[in-house]
DNA sequence: CGATTCTTTGAAAACAGTCAATCTGTGTGG
DNA sequence: CCACACAGATTGACTGTTTTCAAAGAATCG
């Protein structure tokens, strides 16, 4: 598992051996099942998560008791409650994995640790906030602009790998829309011959 | 105006007089006149932003020709097109200033001088940064999972100086709706008595 | 195989968008 | 000071989209 993530870290660019070795470390290596949380609402968030292999889904429970996904991470991509995480305080969010799935955690306190003794790791952590907020106003902008066709196709083409392998209605659940509608998006793209 | 930036970043922290001098002296002074262009769509944006007077929104033009609004940006805020500045790429988005304004000006140049020679400024930018992702996240999650009552109420209590200085239509086009549906959404508040 | 999860479909109701007209308030020029 | 233009807000009627509810069909898991 800690070579999937050695090879993925390694492509970013700046490390030495020594560098990945420290970051390796003080890494703890999970596997989840299934319908396993990572994370349950109320809890204050311990860990950055590194997906080696599988699927995890970040979602919030409304008042009506269905959830809304915030996003998606499958492998090679990072998740946690980032607010829960900085501030410490309890999570407003559940992650939960969706396929079984290998993971490596990493505690704040580690991570703040390695982050001032390794600049390179440093830089690469802002990197890694700055795409993800301009990926955010990205969606922010598909949210309030795009029709809920338009949305199911920005998330196909950004997503090329997710669309068909989460459920449909869990895409629904990601872009706001109700899973029939989204059902009949589909439907209306198939006779169309836009088959995706 | 050098004053109202100083005195708002003394207040973040961390910093002493020859920083904040330091600081100040590279910023460029600039009044705006309402309705007038800071950043225009195809531009490469050249500065962060900071808004000492007035008031400024971030939008983007739709293919219809209709705007969404990304966000506002009133004094004592920054503003950007922040994919476009770090990575020096042509931008999206719009930035114009809604009522007379004076802001001041960094070069991304600038910035990275600072952001290198002044620890404190770095912590502080890295918090503003992570600060900007979770409001984002949670706007996010606004935007997927309420009612347009609950997104008017949401940005009611959010900006509570900022909901009867913009024009309606602008909130409306900030939440993704139309402006008739808002202000019938008002409409309907007023006669429950909900009047805000 | 049975149980669960996921997807689709139909019909009705709720909701939001569009278009067009009117109303309001503000500021400008005569 | 008034008349006018202009930007913004509201309203009604209509249309189109989306949700909701209910049911049934398909796929998948254990």
């Amino acid at each position: 598992m800690l070579e999937i993530f050695r090879a993925y870290i390694s492509a970013q660019g700046g490390f030495n051996n020594e560098e990945l070795d420290r970051i390796c470390s003080v890494a703890t290596q999970r596997k989840l099942r299934r319908k396993q949380l990572v994370l349950l609402e109320g809890e204050i968030c311990r860990h950055k998560i590194f997906v080696a292999q599988g699927l995890l889904k970040n979602y919030r429970v409304r008042d009506d008791g269905t959830e809304s996904i915030l996003r998606f991470a499958p492998e090679n991509t990072w998740t946690t409650d980032h607010e829960s995480l900085t501030k410490q305080i309890p999570s407003r969010n559940n992650i939960e994995a969706l396929e079984d799935s290998q993971v490596l955690l990493w505690t704040i306190d580690d991570l703040n640790d390695l982050l001032d003794a390794i600049p390179a790791f440093k830089a690469y952590t802002d990197r890694f906030i700055t795409n993800a907020l301009d990926a955010s106003y990205q969606r922010i902008h598909v949210n309030i602009s795009y029709t809920s066709e338009e949305k199911y196709d920005d998330f196909v083409s950004s997503f090329p790998d997710l669309f068909n392998r989460v459920p449909l209605h869990m895409v629904a659940s990601y872009l706001g829309v109700s899973r029939e509608t989204l059902s009949r998006i589909r439907q209306s793209r198939v006779k169309q011959n836009k088959i995706v």
